[in-house]
DNA sequence: ATCATAGGCGAACAGACGTTCTATGTCAAG
DNA sequence: CTTGACATAGAACGTCTGTTCGCCTATGAT
């Protein structure tokens, strides 16, 4: 039941809040048992009871009798989460060159990364890359792993970045510092200690924004 | 089935649209019987059948044995409808067990980590950790990574598990293999040398399901 | 102390719901 | 013609789920 000040009690903001985080990461409403074990509320008719005194309140709608029949009544519910399609082009390995893609690489991109758009901001020059081979275990990256970078981008002293070194004619992904004519790549594991290679025979291909593995 | 050239047959796509329909009007997905009213199908086991071949057809995700438990996998539509909202439960590192959170810690969290429902699958029992110390750089995570795990569901061998050793007051990830009495554990790094413990040392708190790390 | 009231709890019920099994039909390949 | 893959129906089963009802406890007035 509400109180008289439009307020709602405390089981009630519970179940409230437990139903849009619920609706949030499984699309659909909970049940009423959910809804019980979820809040910790000890009765199945508890939860029916203050979910009648929230309709009351004109805060969710109800379908009566029908399984998830609930509507939270939320008219400024934003839900900023929005998914962002990263094109695939190509894959990233010791012995050659990490692809930098033009638009037409990226129209093309068979395969996609779906990625939430905040964790990685504009999707503005956002590819991936897939990672072959054990070479980048000192940047603590697999076999397997995805790296979403980003190019056209201005990449700063401390970013991540995909380094191909012409001389080997090996890409690398490390932390770039440049000291005058020499680059500094520092690993990411810090047992391991940075090296230095001449500024010119370093193609920076583009900073890693994130990367995800699946196991 | 979808026909060879990936175009849906007649039921299907009738099916589909009422789904569509059905979500616009109700703000919940239809349970197979209204499915059914709703097309004309005569029976629930041809829904299901059909519901089976557009699963198939990566058109829409079911989540098995739950009423209503349908999301369309429409890429036109994918903005809230494909993103799960991960509920971040807390640290991992070294010092201190991995929690492994009941249902009320879940509603409690109050971070949240979103990830594409695609890369993770069914929601079930997901819940994320942030990772704190460099302790699992052997497991090729670092400090400040996300670990998205997978709670109430058999570890089995050779999936990358949190492990929290009772003698040293420590949790770790590892790959985990059962050998009788003993625990296998191996490092990702390929360079490092599996060990192993007293299996009744070691709880297993959870799989590894994907690891993120922004950089 | 007695009684009324409200809140809370758990079991039980009836219907909803997803799944599965069997039987039947269709149609193309061998 | 036979076989096997696919499609369709109908029914049955077991679980899920919203609802209800009886019982308990606490509180406060009589």
């Amino acid at each position: 039941m509400t109180k008289g000040n439009g307020q709602l009690t405390e089981p009630q903001q519970k179940i409230l809040s437990f139903i849009t985080r619920y609706v949030d990461q499984n699309n659909v409403p909970p049940t009423i048992r959910e809804i019980q074990a979820g809040t910790g509320i000890s009765s199945t008719s508890m939860v029916s009871y203050h979910l009648k005194a929230l309709e009351r309140a004109n805060v969710l709608n109800r379908y009566e009798r029908r399984s998830r029949g609930l509507v939270i009544n939320e008219p400024n519910r934003v839900h900023l989460l929005d998914i962002a399609t990263v094109p695939i082009v190509g894959v990233i390995g010791a012995s050659a060159p990490a692809p930098t893609p033009d638009a037409d690489a990226l129209a093309s991109a068979e395969n996609t990364m779906p990625i939430a758009r905040s964790l990685v901001g504009s999707v503005e020059g956002l590819y991936a890359l897939e990672v072959k081979g054990n070479s980048m275990i000192d940047a603590l990256i697999n076999d397997g792993d995805i790296v979403i970078m980003r190019r056209d981008q201005e990449v700063h002293n401390g970013d991540l970045a995909a380094v191909f070194l012409i001389d080997r004619n090996e890409s690398t992904l490390k932390r770039i510092y440049r000291e005058g004519k020499r680059l500094k790549l520092k690993p990411e594991n810090p047992t391991m200690k940075p090296f230095y290679v001449d500024a010119r025979i370093a193609q920076i291909h583009g900073r890693v924004v994130c990367v995800i593995r699946r196991t």
